[in-house]
DNA sequence: CTATATACCTAATAATTCTATGTATATTGT
DNA sequence: ACAATATACATAGAATTATTAGGTATATAG
């Protein structure tokens, strides 16, 4: 069912990449913005974003580094690398190609066959 | 993260009532149909199907009869019911709100915030 | 007569996400 | 002054979801 998952999860680590493309960021700004931007639809848990940065950090297609902010206590920014870039490419084909199949049946594309 | 999750998984259960909303249909003809309307993107797992199908006819949204079949061992039809088209329904909305909300963020969604 | 395709099913495992909880700091309301 | 809320990071345990791997059984093709 699943198209690829070597160290992905569902949807959220294209979701990550995809805003991490744009800017540096830290985890908790991440949860808001994802809030923000998509009309309040997602709602991810700090649960699970912060075991996915350090997977991302672990395998390699980000990096990580301590901010101090002039308030509330000190952030820890990540930073898409080359590698990220890449994996983010391939993310979106793969949205894409899954996205496409969930229409085909949903749509009419019963029919066709 | 997810919108809705009572008794359907991700977005498997919704593909099964999809199929079934137009023709009553067994087990092993719901895997190679979405395998063929998908061009070959979906590949259900029996053990995936079989017992999700389960669940299916136990939340009664879906109902089953054997038929004998003129090859082979005889089969398990499932047919939708009333309750499965409510649910078919809403599921279908679902899909469109988070794939709405994906390619918001996929696409240029971001500068708008 | 063996391999393949059809057809069903379940248990155990793996993968993924959430809930709950903890730490710590700063701001706002009462 | 004090409680509540928001910010900010983190992890353990539970729950959910899907796959792997195995099992049963029948019919056909080579």
């Amino acid at each position: 069912m699943k198209i690829d998952k070597e160290l992905m999860k569902g949807s959220t680590a294209v979701l990550i990449l995809k805003l991490l493309e744009r800017e540096d960021m830290y985890g908790y700004m991440i949860v808001q913005k994802l809030r923000v931007c998509s009309d309040e639809i997602f709602d991810m848990k700090e649960g699970t974003l912060y075991p996915m940065l350090h997977n991302l950090e672990k395998a390699g297609v980000i990096e990580s580094y301590w901010c101090d902010s002039d308030e509330g206590r000190r952030r820890k920014y990540y930073k898409m690398n080359s590698k990220g870039k890449e994996m983010l490419k391939r993310k979106q084909e793969e949205w894409n190609i899954f996205s496409k199949a969930m229409d085909s049946i949903l749509g009419d594309g019963l029919n066709e066959h």
